[in-house]
RNA sequence: GGCCCGUUCGUCUAGGGGUUAGGACACAAGAUUUUCAUUCUUGGAACAGGGGUUCGAUUCCCCUACGGGCUACCA
């Protein structure tokens, strides 16, 4: 049976980066094995429809790199893989209609304030069994507990009604197997008659997903470890259809930094990482979330670091590009226990992405961070090139080359005010002064020779170098740490240093010290 | 409350009846002959607890504790 796998998510809003890992998971698998990969979207909850959602979907996927076979926009023999345009098909109401006639699904009619009574009654009885399943059904209103007559009297007057899946009425273990969690059994008077089809005509999720997975001839069902306690009623409605069910796999969930529980928007917020792989501009309320695309992530790295919250190699590798990791990935090298996400993590593998890169393929990111400072000077490709390789290796994200290392695109505008407070003295202005004459004379771009020089007049004036070595980096940058010294000093150009050097010299800082 | 799933350094994890329990992130120290970063080296740091089974358990079984998930006409 050729393997088939789908991501199926519902446009509530923006995919959040556990729904981004699902995503990647059934992606690698079927990579790996060559099968197919499809996106469906699962819009039966017309309430919570979100505009905008759908889209911000498919373009995450796409950044990811994470591209489906077959999914709304891409068509497919499959189709429609919307649930809601699969509804108007009939799919769903023609399978309903078998598990009513063949008495394993059934009508009911209580209002939202029945449902309501029933769960306060079995609170303050502190009954076990909190639920709407074979316990409780024959006090409720239902095809069931009404005579014949009564049900369809109440049909026929339109009453509004749902169709509730009719679990046994012996409490019957339910056994199924996971791919990561093993065996696993769930006694029936545990689970609830599922609601199969809402008052509005739409399906829930529960059978609609089940629907399309066998009629999209899905071999994998691969999810988030939240569906394992409803797995065993799905397992029931896959019986009651007749149908042979997909293998089982639920994937550990992703955790908070800090604390517990799962990973949320609120984390986000307030720890100040992405939790959204693109921005998201809510359309009710205009609030805005930003992702790891705009925070400047490479979407490699992004798809290599979540690849790695749950999954293991089983080697010491770490970076894997896309095809590496369908490779190597299997289920038996996902852990069992969530993840606890760390965005420290996250930084370390854009920095190693953006290490790895070559200097010429940065020279796009130095353009535009130069455009976005307003710096229109020219530099020739000789002088970027050289930029970067003093920049590359000290960032993590492309866009920090042209903030951190901005004294290397113009001269500096202020001066880091306590280091010169700590380490400027009145005699050093000589030092300095003279220096700056030298430094006209200086022409060559070695950093070796600009080394000695500064060094050889330390000498002849008596001063340490390392007394002075820091202050010559602020006078020329205005920041205390920065690129090495000697090699920025060469790329900028004697008569360059030479004219920093006096603009800072004039400045207050230097003058009253 | 009930049910399900889980538990190896702070975090992500490897391992699996006999190991100096390995790696990565983070942290600390040292080195690159005097800044900062990178890099390199080194270091501290873990098998939740209790019972079994066994010559031997971190590894297998049970219990407890703790953590998480679910408990909607949401997915």
């Amino acid at each position: 049976m050729p393997v088939r796998v789908r991501f199926a998510p519902s446009p509530t809003g923006p995919l959040h980066m556990g729904g981004v890992r699902t995503a990647l998971f059934n992606y690698l698998f079927a990579k790996h094995t060559g099968g197919t990969f499809l996106l469906r979207i699962e819009d039966t909850d017309q309430n919570r429809f979100v505009p905008g959602a759908e889209d911000y979907i498919m373009e995450s996927l796409r950044w990811c790199g994470i591209e489906p076979f077959e999914s709304p926009a891409a068509g497919g023999p499959y189709g429609p893989y919307r649930q809601s345009e699969r509804k108007e098909l009939g799919i769903y109401a023609s399978e309903i209609k078998k598990l009513l006639d063949g008495g394993m699904a059934y009508y009911a009619f209580d209002t939202a304030e029945d449902l309501e009574q029933m769960r306060k009654k079995l609170e303050q009885e502190k009954s076990s069994n909190q639920q709407y399943n074979a316990l409780t059904r024959m006090e409720m209103k239902n095809s069931l507990s009404l005579s014949r007559e009564e049900t369809y009297s109440l049909l026929e007057k339109q009453t509004p009604y749902v169709i509730r899946l009719k679990t046994p009425e012996e409490n019957t273990p339910i056994r199924f197997h996971d791919l990561i969690r093993g065996d696993v059994e769930v006694f029936s008077h545990q689970i609830d008659d599922k609601v199969l089809i809402k008052s509005d005509g739409m399906p829930t999720y529960h059978f609609a997903h089940i629907v399309d997975d066998y009629l999209m001839k899905i071999s994998h069902i691969i999810r988030g470890e939240e569906w394992l306690p409803s797995a065993p009623a799905h397992v029931l409605i896959w019986k009651a259809l007749g149908w042979e069910m997909p293998a089982l796999v639920h994937l550990p969930l992703l955790l908070r930094p800090d604390g517990n529980g799962k990973l949320s928007k609120r984390d986000g917020d307030r720890l100040g990482f992405p939790v959204f792989p693109l921005e998201w501009k809510d359309p009710f309320s205009g609030e805005v979330s930003t992702g790891y695309r705009e925070k400047g992530y490479y979407p490699e790295a992004f798809v290599n670091m979540l690849a790695f919250l749950g999954w293991n190699p089983g080697t010491e590798q770490e970076i894997f590009s896309m095809e590496e990791l369908a490779a190597h990935f299997s289920f038996d090298h996902v852990h069992k226990a969530g993840a606890k996400f760390d965005p420290e993590k996250a930084v370390w593998f854009n920095a190693k992405y953006l290490h790895s890169r070559e200097p010429e393929a940065l020279l796009p990111a130095i353009h535009k961070g130069l455009a976005e400072q307003n710096i229109s000077r020219p530099f020739s490709d000789e002088y970027l090139l050289k930029s970067i390789a003093l920049l590359r290796d000290r960032v993590h994200f492309e866009h920090e080359m042209t903030q951190k290392g901005i004294y290397l695109f113009q001269s500096p505008v202020k001066y880091d005010e306590a280091i010169i407070s700590k380490r400027w003295k009145t005699e050093y202005r000589v030092f300095f002064e003279v220096w700056s004459e030298q430094c006209k004379t200086i022409s060559t771009a070695d950093a070796q020779h600009w080394e000695s020089a500064f060094k050889n007049q330390c000498q002849g004036l008596r001063i340490k170098p390392g007394e002075v070595l820091q202050l010559f980096r602020v006078l020329i940058s205005g920041e205390s740490s920065g690129v090495d010294l000697f090699p920025m000093a060469a790329l900028l150009g004697g008569q360059e240093i030479s004219a920093r050097i006096e603009k800072a010299l004039s400045h207050p800082l230097m003058k009253e010290v």
